[in-house]
DNA sequence: TATAATAATTGTAACAATTACAAAAGTGTA
DNA sequence: TACACTTTTGTAATTGTTACAATTATTATA
């Protein structure tokens, strides 16, 4: 797996053809510089103190974009809103149910198999634990 | 584990002291015979027929109950509705992206552990593969 | 059994996350 | 510059879920 950098974003988003626009850029900067897992909600109201005219859409669009070009992760280990993770590496999450924090943990999901999937293709795997964190306890 | 029958369920409700009311019988009901991970209006609209005065807010209501009592797990795999089921044995989902189809699958979850963890304490573990299944392929 | 207290259900309204959509703005290329 | 194409914006619509108060049902008690 590549590191988390600007240059390698780039080149992947020119080898699936989608332009780096200001928007773009911004929300991609925000995902590389805070890795809280943050909803839409959250991206939008922290860019949009620097970017007035951001619009929600916009976010949607562009984490939309990302997750089907293989560079963001959903998170849905909540059932009522969707997190996002540029850390596309193999691991898991775990929710604080008291103070909800997620927290990534290591766990190698790619050798998760069980011999009742024999016959399907496996194109993502998800490990969410939930439960209290060492802060809260 | 105790099997899914209702006379288990019922002792187990007991305890809990959660009386059994028609409706919540009959979503009980629907979820044993049922075990195809249903969202909210699966569950409402089938019964509906049956009842016409249900309402979803009771199914709500019941299913909220039947999980803070452990006899019933949300899976979260999509993030856009919550599915019941009331299989609370050790075991993983996955979702077919093609028919939609989310399918049981046995692993033994309560193994998988991380050293990032030890200081934790775990509630639940969950695990959730997307893919394409057997029939679509 | 009658009655009071409590619990559950219902239906509507409110809410929150997400999507649809059309107009406006921006970008790249000839 | 002109044109085609892409992206963004803002609003409205949609969907899943929750809040809440009135009604109905159930349970406990005299």
């Amino acid at each position: 797996m590549n590191a988390i950098t600007f240059e390698n974003l780039e080149r992947e988003l020119k080898n699936k053809k989608i332009n780096l626009s200001h928007q773009r850029l911004k929300i991609l900067e925000y995902l590389i510089e805070n890795q809280t897992h943050p909803t839409v909600d959250q991206i939008y109201t922290d860019l949009q103190i620097d970017m007035p005219t951001l619009s929600k859409t916009t976010v949607y669009n562009t984490l939309k974009l990302l997750v089907k070009a293989d560079l963001v992760k959903v998170i849905t280990i909540e059932d009522n809103e969707a997190r996002y993770d540029i850390n596309i590496e193999n691991h898991g999450h775990i929710k604080c149910e008291s103070c909800g924090t997620i927290y990534d943990f290591n766990i190698d999901t790619d050798s998760l198999i069980s011999s009742d999937l024999e016959d399907f293709k496996i194109d993502e795997k998800s490990v969410y634990f939930k439960g209290i964190c060492p802060r809260c306890r």
